[in-house]
DNA sequence: GCCGTTTTCGGCCCGACTGTTTTCAGTCG
């Protein structure tokens, strides 16, 4: 059983307790036991196997107990009778804005509510504003949260929050006394998609910044708005807090939105080991506060070496923290090129030459030409007498560019349902490099989906895995596969495994990636570019890259051109 | 329920904002 399901289960169960109104910590210690699987990934019957289990930190005697149930019968005794007891429709109330299990509990209690469609009803006959501890105001904001919880999606692209929260950033920069603006939490993590923006500010006076950003066009509604924090719903639906601190302050506040919380509570704990106190405004000891002109000053004070905001997770960070400076990862500026382009030979927006002068023009000394191949139907994929003409045309273009830039004959050959190829060897020995994808049969078995990757992985002609899981972020899942055994098959044959930087892909993902990293496997960071613009999108194949801690050795296309031409034949037995 | 360089019992991250209160509980991040 993986490990994201067992999480999922616990969470489940740690829900549930805390709407029967179970002792907060108790109900705390499933979450963390949560997180704590999910760090761990993978499939979680070798580590019970290896009687590993015990060693997770946050998994005690109870729960480890529980896991083993879970694992070994696909089912947990206690989970199941919390389920019984419960109604099924009281989780769905948790999503509702301003509810959490307390008034949860009262409204079932006193009311038998026990659904969405149940608190709507009580709400607009004005049965919840006489309840006690609840109001008038209450009432109406159960309301809105339903509307809300009805309209709106759970979370958004990185890329549609860049573009949300850049005027935000923009107006606030703007208003008098600012002094520094900082996007935190998520979207400075880069975590893959977004629940909702944090933007920090500095100002020795807070308050009129904030009654300014209230204010802002871009503003729908005010959830809350006092001296030093305003939460609003911008025009869409999605929520963006703005925290002002003053100057000296900086530093902790945004650390401390930046977060993960797990990373914050780790922070927490390692000060109170060191008979100090970190909030969000100050690092306090015996003899009063430690000043801190930064975060790496705060690491510092913490006895860590500083910590990239994309590794705060609580995922290995500290250990690695503590033992000397984290080695710089990789940046959008160590990309020398890029592979898995298209061109309007297939289904891309631009031609050759302009997807050439695009690269050129962001700094890039080489650029693979990856069309599709010609199953791909749908995408005008290339028929074999095509592939011949797109070469003669780059080697054309090749010859104009003389040393300045290098385009490579690649393609984005299909993996066909039997894990066999799109072209024959012989046209396949023609490219510099292949990109071996999947764009039908997703339907197929687990065990028949990874044994048709793993055989594209091994195929000799094979340079990379194209986007290997398939998912489509926000709306499609990753086909049944069993990555763990893909990036293996991979890291053995000597193929190297893409990072497909389109901000709706992502895929591989960051958990992933790091195993590719530390089973020897060479990552490569793709655009999949369809016109000019989409070379932008590298950026966020390096926000995976960051967060699953590679470094420029890690990633192909961070090699010279004279580099990577050397690697491409080499993989191609050329040498 | 978890955990231990204060501890095997008694803690568990903590501050802002809101709404319902008349001093604070609940929610949120």
């Amino acid at each position: 059983m993986l490990a994201h399901d067992v999480a999922r289960l616990l969470d489940e169960m740690g829900t549930l307790l805390e709407l029967r109104g179970e002792n907060p910590f108790r109900c705390r210690a499933y979450h963390t036991a949560a997180d704590a699987v999910r760090g761990v990934g993978g499939d979680l019957h070798d580590l019970i196997a290896s009687g590993k289990l015990d060693e997770v930190p946050g998994i005690g005697e109870t729960i480890q107990a529980k896991v083993i149930q879970l694992v070994t019968t696909g089912r947990i005794d206690a989970l199941e009778e919390l389920r019984e007891r419960m109604p099924p429709g009281l989780v769905a109330l948790l999503r509702v804005p301003g509810l959490g299990p307390k008034k949860i509990k009262v409204l079932h209690e006193t009311l038998a509510i026990t659904s969405l469609a149940d608190l709507r009803r009580a709400a607009e006959s004005g049965a919840i504003a006489g309840l006690k501890g609840f109001g008038a105001k209450t009432q109406q904001k159960i309301l809105d949260g339903l509307d809300f919880v009805e309209s709106a999606g759970d979370r958004i692209l990185q890329s549609t929050a860049l573009r949300l929260v850049a005027p935000v950033v923009e107006a606030v920069r703007a208003a008098p006394g600012v002094e520094r603006v900082e996007v935190c939490g998520s979207l400075r993590r880069r975590v893959e998609t977004i629940g909702d923006l944090d933007v920090l500010f500095a100002a020795v006076d807070p308050a009129p910044v904030l009654d300014r950003f209230v204010a802002l066009p871009e503003v729908a509604g005010v959830l809350a708005h006092g001296p030093t924090k305003a939460s609003v719903r911008l025009a869409g639906g999605v929520q963006c807090d703005l925290r002002g601190v003053t100057p000296d302050q900086f530093p902790f506040a945004l650390h401390y939105f930046t977060g993960s919380k797990a990373h914050n509570i780790v922070m927490r704990r390692r000060a109170i080991a060191r008979d100090l106190r970190l909030n969000e405004y100050a690092l306090e000891g015996p003899d009063g506060p430690v000043p801190c002109r930064s975060e790496a000053e705060l690491f510092e004070a913490l006895g860590l070496h500083f910590i990239p905001p994309e590794l705060r997770e609580d995922q290995g960070e500290f250990e690695l923290a503590e033992r000397g400076p984290i080695p710089p990862l990789i940046e959008r500026g160590d990309l020398k090129g890029t592979f898995h382009c298209h061109t309007d030979w297939s289904d891309g927006g631009n031609t050759l030459l302009e997807m050439a002068e695009a690269a050129r023009g962001r700094g890039l000394a080489y650029l693979g030409i990856a069309d599709h191949s010609r199953s791909a139907g749908y995408a005008n994929g290339l028929s074999i007498d095509r592939v011949r003409r797109q070469w003669d045309e780059i080697d054309a273009l090749n010859e104009a560019f003389g040393r300045a830039f290098r385009l490579f004959k690649g393609i984005e050959c299909d993996i066909l349902p039997d894990g066999s190829l799109d072209y024959p060897d012989e046209v396949l020995e023609g490219f510099d490099y292949v990109v071996a994808s999947v764009h039908s049969s997703f339907g197929q078995a687990r065990e028949v989906m990874t044994d048709r990757i793993v055989r594209a992985a091994r195929h000799p002609l094979v340079t990379m895995l194209g986007h290997p899981s398939g998912r489509l972020l926000l709306r499609r899942d990753a086909y049944a596969v069993d990555l763990d055994a893909v990036i293996d098959a991979a890291a053995e044959a000597g193929t190297m495994i893409e990072i497909n930087a389109n901000p709706h892909r992502l895929d591989l993902d960051a958990a992933h990636a790091r195993r590719a990293r530390d089973r020897g496997g060479l990552l490569v960071i793709n655009p999949d570019a369809h016109s000019t613009g989409g070379l932008d999108d590298l950026e966020f194949g390096i926000g995976v890259a960051r967060r699953a801690g590679l470094r420029p050795g890690h990633v192909l296309n961070s090699a010279s051109l004279s580099d990577v031409t050397r690697r491409l034949r080499t993989c191609r037995g050329d040498d």
